[in-house]
DNA sequence: CATTAGCACTCTCGGGCAGAGAGTGCTAAC
DNA sequence: GTTAGCACTCTCTGCCCGAGAGTGCTAATG
């Protein structure tokens, strides 16, 4: 950190990384400098190259096998991306044609995005409904289904829905259950669900009925569901593609990153944390989880009309195409949010 | 299938299969001579072995290995599997614990269920909600956001709310909003969802406006959406657990494995169809996916209080422990049903 | 003094080979 | 009909060897 790399040692790293990301395979002082155009023999490079490993930015798997880049190296390779290479005609038409017009309800939006990003990336994509806790309450219905049992419905501005099934105390009378209703509603409707979390439902209802505060169970138990429920507008795309990268061709590897993808706080906990790094691209092990060590995720954000951000990323191998993912995940996230 | 097998025969059979079933090797003659108690020499049965293998009820990966069962001759042996084994004491115990009392509302009991198995088989579990076309409605709500758009939720008897963003046309006005909104529910409510499919609703709403025959398409939309969700409710316990069935250390098998428990309308069908099929289990290339035909699949049913039945099953490889699933989800389908 | 050619060295990978092990199928004897 | 014996086949493992790729060091060079 504290030495700043000189030119050269920049340009050699690079073309390691750059080459490394597209063969997977570690590359030689040969390879460097037959096919980028450098101007120095492979001696002086490998000189360079085992200065770079003294100082961390690449590894080597064994003697006598050429170097791959380290996460510190991937690290300097996308800190040094300014431009981001632009996309393709063909990629922008075909972003625009899946992401077009017509395409109702965010959950159908946000199913697209991950299914197009996956199979543009082949790598796997990861994408979050918009944090419902700024979301404010449109309108909130409780629907009894018998005498104990009732459905909470709650609909955000955004047009989201989230429900919820609460036991009731059996106290409770259809008239009763109808006065509470209409009393919640007026003192929910237009509050955000944060407010709603903090709100103490005794001066809401109290002057109604002073007898039922157990009814704030009731609620307290929807107020969790709800928390609960902001994590899980998740979907994933391609999860399967990680079979296709030869850097998880060994199974112990493969089976850590498919566990983690299959349990959705893990990948919630994920890519929220990702998103809250300042920088959208976590490499390696930068990332939280220990069993991602071996992988990258790229996280942008976008806004879907209401005041909510959500994310969306990519997650692959850390031997990953930073450049093009960054430009994807730029480019969706902005058609995204332009709804 | 015309000449019954001698009894031997099945012996030497059913002692390959389980034998299999446990070791995932090939086994030769000798093998079964030692372990199971046939009273013959490995010579005998190697004759016996030759037979079984042209009436095809074995394979053989190669000369000079063993024998492995053929989907027919785990067809037998299924087949034959009359009383199907006891649990232990210990499973009993597990699996009331996991599933007892408390669990509020239908989502949890079948994640709950779909966890279960996946932990206690060690292969992949499924777990489909009740079909919604037979339950009834408890009441139809329409809540509209905007001028263009309403959210249409429909709540079962059952306790399941399903909910879907409709667009409107542009002609309606709030007012002719909340007359509708009165008129569906009152139409609606009591009846199933298949009825519903098929109610014409120029005869409910005609009385009312008949210039605004456009909002049939609406409904139409709505009455779509339930299918679709109709497929939705489908949870998958344990997906990544066959990376651990030795079968599957090939990475082309894993891949055809895993493409289609990604994709949830493959599963639905598949195990609609398996469910379909007089017999609960279905082995290799009985199942319709070309992709499944080194799995096996047993299916039960359940019903959860409401008189749509659903589908609670169980994929593993052919080399399955046919028995114990069997019981397991027997046991299972039995605890849930008793809610 | 940075650069480079040359060279010895190391490590992996693939092929070839031999021996062990497992299992079969056949034949002949019981 | 059953079985012992035996030759045969096939896989798997370890081993060796050579090829190939790449490094690190040294000494020469501009």
């Amino acid at each position: 950190m504290v030495a700043i790399l000189d030119e050269r040692k920049r340009q050699v790293l690079f073309a390691i990384v750059h080459d490394y990301i597209q063969t997977a395979e570690p590359v030689g002082s040969r390879t460097i400098a037959r096919r980028y155009e450098l101007g120095v023999s492979p001696a002086t490079i490998r000189n360079e190259m085992s200065d770079l490993e003294d100082m961390g930015y690449l590894a080597q798997p064994h003697t006598s096998a050429g170097r791959i880049p380290s996460d510190k190296g991937y690290r300097l390779y996308v800190d040094s991306i300014r431009n981001i290479p632009a996309l393709t005609a063909a990629e922008v038409e075909l972003i625009k044609r899946h992401l077009g017009s017509k395409l109702r309800g965010q959950e159908f939006i946000l199913e697209a995005a991950a299914r197009l990003l996956s199979s543009l990336t082949n790598y796997t994509s990861i994408v979050l409904g918009p944090a419902t806790a700024a979301a404010r309450l449109h309108a909130l219905q409780i629907v009894p289904l018998d005498l104990s049992r009732a459905v909470v419905m709650v609909i955000t501005d955004g047009g989201l829905v989230v429900n919820e099934v609460v036991e009731l105390p059996d106290s409770l009378t259809h008239h009763d259950l109808a006065v509470l209703c209409e009393m919640t509603n007026r003192a929910c409707t237009g509050r955000t669900l944060s407010e709603l979390r903090n709100l103490d439902l005794s001066t809401v209802l109290g002057a109604f009925n002073e007898g039922i505060s157990a009814f704030e169970s009731a609620m307290d138990q929807l107020i969790g569901s709800l928390q609960r429920k902001e994590s899980e507008h998740l979907v994933l795309g391609g999860a399967t593609n990680i079979l296709n990268q030869p850097d998880f061709r060994d199974m112990q590897k493969l089976r850590n990153v498919l566990k983690v993808l299959e349990e959705e706080a893990l990948v919630f906990k994920l890519v929220t944390s990702a998103a809250a790094s300042p920088a959208s691209v976590n490499i390696g092990s930068e990332n939280p989880l220990e069993e991602l060590r071996e992988c990258s995720i790229i996280t942008a954000t976008y806004s879907l009309g209401g005041p909510g951000i959500g994310h969306i990323s990519v997650l692959g191998p850390t031997r990953m195409e930073y450049g093009r993912v960054m430009s994807l995940l730029r480019f969706v996230s902005q058609i995204i949010s332009e709804k």
